[in-house]
DNA sequence: GAATTTTATGAGATATATGTCAATTAATCG
DNA sequence: CGATTAATTGACATATATCTCATAAAATTC
């Protein structure tokens, strides 16, 4: 496992099974994000975990069971991290452009996942909705405030977030460096209508660091029947 | 086979062993559609065909070599055609325009090939490349007239094409209407920084209607050793 | 520390894919 | 037509994947 271990480390005081599933599930970003969901197979996966054939299908019915298993959490915690990146910000050209640029940075700087969230917006269409979910709040305010000039609706949406997914391909392949965020943002205001100047100067404005919160170890109340 | 058998018509006056290699190509491209590269199999694709599992091995190598020689011909296809619907444009916004609300007709009209296409465009980096390769001097020159008021570099053609590949898979999924092509072409020119009035005129101009040109049929002169 | 429950194991049954090849069938030629 | 060449076939060897399950090992309980 040459992975984060995101999982395995927010599960290493939970119970014994706990700990299992979550070694699969770290083993699953690793592969997905290696092979992509069509070519993963379930050997390669308990093979990364270091675990028996079998003890896969004790926690999971499936490949399709733990790849949505994954992505879901890897989508819940992707849009709860730029949630916290954005309390400050209220400006909805801010706000745009501070998503993608956000959701770029994270996700380039932890490769794997970026890949697997990649993969996964990929295969699971309401996912990605869901990944995007703020966007649209954001969207709507600034054609209220006059500062985009757009019809908001799906289809301007799923463009939009098209800009960034192709970013985020780009970067995880090392075809666009680390302006790419700045860049996209600065190519999505200009589409949204912003002025020139003001999309400029807020697409490349310097954004202050963040640092990846790991998420939140449960505490080891009660290690009972349930895994 | 419910496919266009677009190899196999133009094949059609050619030696056994053109058609039959033709007749496999056909094949590909509706399982490519229908499973992407890859989870097609070669055996869905003899059977595709209404071959014998060895046959495919007579022409082809492996997937691969079927898949690539697939994709080339595509791409190229599809290039010719862009470069036929465009002769009498030259316009720069008009042309870029044109071409993406062109490709998406193409594609749309023959959806098999559309998804073949995407599929491609998705694992043949290079052959993207090519696709859009008229599309760089078409910029350039939009930059040259000062209509567009962008940099034009890999990233932007990257991020251009990754808005009109995002359309044509909505498209092809029915998630977007007719008037996709001219919605995103629209959100094109905005984003180039065409004047709105501008971009929204010529994005959604009525297209005078084109006929898929179905390819030349080579003559039977010479059916001789090499096929 | 023995009994019981939980967790892990890997051999094996089943399925499907790849690529080869000797044999068969079809087409062409003299 | 008989001979020769071209094209096709499908059984087979090999490989890899899925999922099950009887058994073993580990952890927990009393």
């Amino acid at each position: 496992m040459t992975s984060l271990d995101l999982f395995t480390h927010e599960a290493r005081n939970l119970g014994k099974s706990a700990r299992t599933k979550a070694r699969l599930m770290d083993a699953a970003v690793s592969v997905f994000a290696r092979d992509g969901f069509e070519a993963a197979s379930v050997n390669e996966i308990t093979r990364a975990a270091e675990v028996a054939n079998g003890t896969f299908y004790v926690y999971f019915k499936d490949k399709d069971e733990i790849a949505t298993a994954v992505a879901y959490r890897i989508a819940h915690d992707v849009v709860q991290q730029l949630d916290g990146a954005m309390v400050g910000t209220t400006d909805a050209v801010e706000r745009v452009s501070c998503a993608t640029r956000r959701l770029l940075d994270l996700a380039t700087s932890t490769p794997q996942w970026g890949q697997a969230l990649f993969r996964a917006v990929w295969i699971y269409n309401d996912l990605r909705d869901s990944v995007v979910s703020y966007l649209r709040a954001d969207l709507e305010q600034g054609v209220a405030q006059g500062v985009f000039t757009v019809e908001i609706d799906d289809f301007l949406i799923s463009t939009f977030s098209a800009m960034t997914m192709s970013t985020l391909f780009r970067r995880l392949n090392g075809e666009a460096g680390p302006d790419a965020g700045s860049r996209v943002a600065h190519l999505q205001l200009r589409m949204l209508g912003v002025a020139p100047d003001v999309a400029k100067r807020v697409a490349f404005q310097a954004l202050e660091p963040i640092t990846l919160t790991i998420p939140v170890i449960p505490r080891e109340t009660d290690r009972s029947k349930k895994n």
